[in-house]
DNA sequence: ATTGAAATAGCGTCAAT
DNA sequence: ATTGACGCTATTTCAAT
């Protein structure tokens, strides 16, 4: 279990730091300096000291999946029996290993995880849910729904005018 | 709406610089091109014509959104009545704009979206729902699933090995 | 923690293929 | 489309504050 991070409030350097590689990861270290107006080596620490501190947790390309052979996005709402803490936590720690898991939610409510998936075809799609959800431990039910398309939040999170 | 991209395949050498670029969004160019067995500049033209032809969508910081004083994250499954066209693209166009809005999925079944949502507090989040997902034109019902994790898949999706 | 300066390294243009 | 070379800019280290 990934013991909760301890943050202390973000100054405002850092915040605009934050903001501007949200909008852009591959902002050069000058550009982000020039923005928060402070000197490129600091800015080059303090960058490195978010990554650190897991403000900012990584920086990722965002990919079309059907653009790479993927063209089968699922999300799937998966119920657990019983809740025993053992299921949860395997649950939580294996299934994002799982090839063409995007991402894991472990939620309140009758449904307990939401597991984003894209597939290669229907038929990988109906194997991935058997396999690797319905038949795991604690498992009571997984109901699958097709997406049909997907947006970002246009807004950076961080943004405190937001 | 967007119309949907037309992908032919991508290469062995489109596929290695995706990769790299969805593991680590920050990768110089230099390194990239290394990797990739290329030179310096047909580099540089390929990650270019990857984004202008919509495969790589954009690269951005991952943020913890606690960090940032958004501590209550929330997925929200919205029900429409009807399903007229005009409600359900004038949604999927402005609740993306909303801050505090993750990522939002147009999907099939008996939910007809889920909203990926962060707030300040649950109070935030109670206003957010009424405001701005429950009061909104054709939608009849919204279940909001608080969100107590949440995971990364760990495999690049472009992966051909996975 | 922040800085400016200096050395190293990377970026991006271009003419050639 | 890909390349190597070249001129320019950015990155990163470091001693000083």
């Amino acid at each position: 279990m990934p013991s909760r991070p301890e943050h202390r409030p973000l100054d405002e350097i850092d915040r605009i730091l934050v903001t501007a590689l949200e909008k852009d990861g591959r902002l050069s270290n000058t550009q982000l300096a020039r923005t928060a107006g402070i000197a490129e080596s600091t800015c080059l620490t303090r960058v490195k000291a978010l990554r650190e501190r897991g403000i900012v947790r990584g920086i990722h390309a965002a990919v079309d999946p059907a653009a790479v052979g993927r063209p089968v996005e699922a999300m799937v709402a998966v119920r657990f029996g019983g809740h025993a803490r053992a299921h949860i936590e395997r649950f939580t720690d294996e299934v994002p290993q799982v090839p063409g898991v995007i991402s894991l939610h472990h939620v309140s409510g009758a449904t307990d995880f939401y597991v984003h998936l894209a597939c290669r075809s229907a038929h990988e799609l109906r194997d991935f849910v058997l396999d690797h959800l319905t038949n795991r431990p604690g498992v009571l039910h997984a109901e699958t729904s097709l997406i049909f398309d997907s947006r970002r939040g246009t807004h950076p999170i961080t943004d405190p005018m937001s």
